[in-house]
DNA sequence: CTCCCTGCTTCCGACCACCGGAAGCGATCG
DNA sequence: CGATCGCTTCCGGTGGTCGGAAGCAGGGAG
């Protein structure tokens, strides 16, 4: 760039890109200053860069001055694949499985080594939220982030078993202990937990298989969660398993391939 | 910006929101030259944005080359002011409606001159759909729109009524009947259509309203789309000010003021 | 097999848009 | 009323950016 750049070497996109990358979900209404400092940039220039992204409308400005993200992001954002591909594909069965048990019902895909929460369909809270809809959770803790293990590439599943962590006190850490429940659940076609993740909730999960040229592949995992007093979880699995081919037949028709 | 612009005065943060400026919901997956094209960018220019816009996540290349929204916009998309308040308030009420009608609902703002629907409740397709969550309609012929335009400023509500696009041969285009359906809407608390945006489909809507210090205002319209020849429409006006009262509630809730 | 065409990637020198400290401004607080 | 905080405006020096040209890869025609 130009001028008396304290830190050269860094391109005018990235800066662009740096003040986006200050908001986040704990922080998705800041202020000139705030951008600043967590973006590690002079006032001025974060200000300058404001202008532009407001302009354009990516981001929007508040009557207490304060800055967000803009409708123009928010169209782009509904653009992306998660969204345009699986959410439509998959909203109406989830709201199937949903208004058929009354429980909440989500659908996860793998990202790196956590569970992208993509869909999520619950009434009135009954059972206390700790996944909605762009959240990651761990891949070991949470009932879809098991089914995505299970059909996960064996250096992220390594890399995952190697150092589980602890979300409560139920939580499965031992590795080996991990490595057979996977396996179980490659076995069996469906992830269960019991409190591994919130008190209070159980969980099980399906996988949803596109059928692709190599062979049927998992794009994603189904699951519910229900409070742990329930006793009939496993009758849920076949609610689950039919919604989940029905899935998955839309999204092979969807994109033939690919 | 440097070297020997085509286009001097062009600052580099507006070519980088250009590249992004090329994705629509027509066209969500774009290769180079069709980015080079749909920006009016130099090729080598849109290339070594698009490096950097990908590096970053905002984009992401697919197997075959061309390039489509990525996680992180899909991210900071979640975190607008629609998806973040209103969106999450309301899902739960759409829920109900949809749950005791079994048709499908939506949820709506301004945008404009447009009805902007922000979500969308509904089971396997029973009615052919024209609006998504992300589509801009218009706002004399839906029934969410009128309830919105009987809300608007007295400018927006001018320009719209003395220009009415005509959508089926049943649109109401006679400005002034429109006026006297605005006047109407605003006397009887809802509005309806009947086949004049898509044939087939009737519709209702009523106001959500927040209580604000300077009176309650209309921020979102929620309405109900179902087949023409159901005759008891009306029955349902009751159960969407239900839904619509107690999104107001909560929104008051969650945002004190503003 | 070779040639041509299309679309993408790499290279690099001239140049001007960008950077950010400094100063100004308006609101809030003690 | 002076001090402080946060935002906005100003402006000169310079290194990041621009984009034509050339190279490359893949595929289709002859």
């Amino acid at each position: 760039m130009a001028g008396r750049s304290s830190t050269p070497g860094r391109s005018v996109t990235s800066r662009a890109l740096a003040v986006l990358g200050a908001f986040d979900t704990g922080a998705p209404r800041l202020s000139l200053s705030e951008i600043a400092e967590r973006s590690a940039m002079p006032l001025t220039t974060v200000h300058r860069l404001l202008g532009e992204l407001t302009d354009w409308g990516a981001l929007q400005r508040r009557p207490d001055g304060r800055y967000e993200i803009g409708r123009r992001l928010w169209d782009l954002g509904l653009l992306a694949p998660v969204q345009l591909e699986l959410r439509q594909v998959a909203a109406p069965f989830l709201l199937d499985v949903h208004t058929a048990t009354r429980d909440t019902v989500h659908l996860a895909v793998r990202e790196g080594r956590s569970a992208l929460y993509v869909e999520r369909v619950s009434g009135r809270e009954s059972v206390p939220v700790v996944s909605q809809v762009g959240s990651r959770l761990p891949l070991h803790a949470t009932a879809v982030g098991k089914v995505l293990l299970a059909a996960a590439p064996e250096d992220v599943a390594e890399a995952v078993l190697r150092a589980p962590t602890r979300e409560t006190r139920h939580t499965i850490v031992d590795p080996g202990r991990l490595r057979r429940e996977i396996a179980e659940v490659r076995r069996r076609g469906y992830a269960r937990t019991a409190e591994e993740m919130s008190l209070g909730t159980l969980s099980v999960a399906v996988p949803v298989r596109v059928e692709r040229p190599a062979g049927p592949a998992v794009v994603a995992a189904l699951g519910i969660v229900v409070p742990s007093h329930r006793r009939d979880l496993l009758r849920l699995v076949p609610v689950l398993e039919v919604a989940a081919r029905g899935i998955g037949r839309e999204l092979a028709r969807a994109q033939p391939f690919h």
